[in-house]
DNA sequence: GTCTTTGCAAATCATTTGCATGGAA
DNA sequence: TTCCATGCAAATGATTTGCAAAGAC
């Protein structure tokens, strides 16, 4: 725990980032969950013990650590809001229930040999792109079946 | 033009919504334009003929041709707005010009294969992806070479 | 005539911003 | 000491909702 909390100490002043309280518990909070989350739901984990927090800290953290690639946004299939994650060092996507809203890490992208392709066949330089899958995870397939 | 104005006037009625005026207009907008758009966007064109035309009307109009797959939405990296396009027959992803903000489809879908592995991996059922892919167009690479 | 859809205005939700204070380097 | 970061409150932008009037079937 406190190991990785120096790893953070370290990304932040090496992004020329200030090491803040809120900044430190918010990258504990988010690589302590295992979905993403939302910044409302980072926010209440935090008040817990961290009662004078406020939510646009909450925000402009996210936002300066999206920037510097320690997190990354994800937007969830209603469009509605941001999720966010530590930003994982390999490139992946994120399968999500569409009965349970569980979200979980897909290992691998199927689409680097794809976007080779594509740039080939369009003139585009990619840079990037944007995957979710959605389905419905075994546990509520099961719940479905039992009713 | 008269025609597929009748193409549409059945698909509403088979999917039991009434005919009106405003939602006409929207699908006639919508597929006259070779890119999605906004809400906003739609709403400012269609004023153009139809003063008394309401936002809500346009958001309310999109959920319901959306549920009755008419409409499809998609999400623009930035997660600002929703945008809009004519549900295509055949399913496809859109290429996104980060520069010039220009998107064009792509034909054909990559993920099909990858679904079924997915689905064997995971145990998951599979309903369906969302998938943006950015990029650099050609006419944007060159305008920044040639400063 | 009945039930859906619309227009308008007000409400809501997620996110952003201005500004003065507090805190890290 | 010098900025960057934070807290608070107010602003913004996109989208939604309540309700009465208008329209489709």
């Amino acid at each position: 725990m406190a190991e990785q909390d120096n790893r953070y100490r370290e990304r932040l002043l090496e992004s020329g980032l200030k090491v803040t309280r809120q900044r430190l518990a918010l990258l504990a909070a988010i690589s302590q969950s295992e979905t993403p989350l939302t910044a409302e739901e980072l926010f209440m984990r935090l008040r817990r013990d961290f009662a004078t927090l406020s939510l646009s800290t909450v925000y402009r953290a996210l936002d300066t650590l999206c920037e510097k690639k320690m997190v990354s946004r994800s937007v969830l299939m209603d469009g509605g809001r941001a999720m966010f994650e530590i930003a994982p060092e390999t490139h992946g996507h994120n399968l999500i229930c569409t009965v349970c809203h569980k979200i979980v890490p897909i290992q691998g992208c199927p689409l680097r040999d794809y976007e080779d392709s594509l740039a080939r066949s369009t003139g585009y330089v990619i840079s990037g792109h944007k995957l979710e899958v959605y389905g419905v995870c075994p546990q509520c397939q099961s719940k479905s079946h039992a009713v």
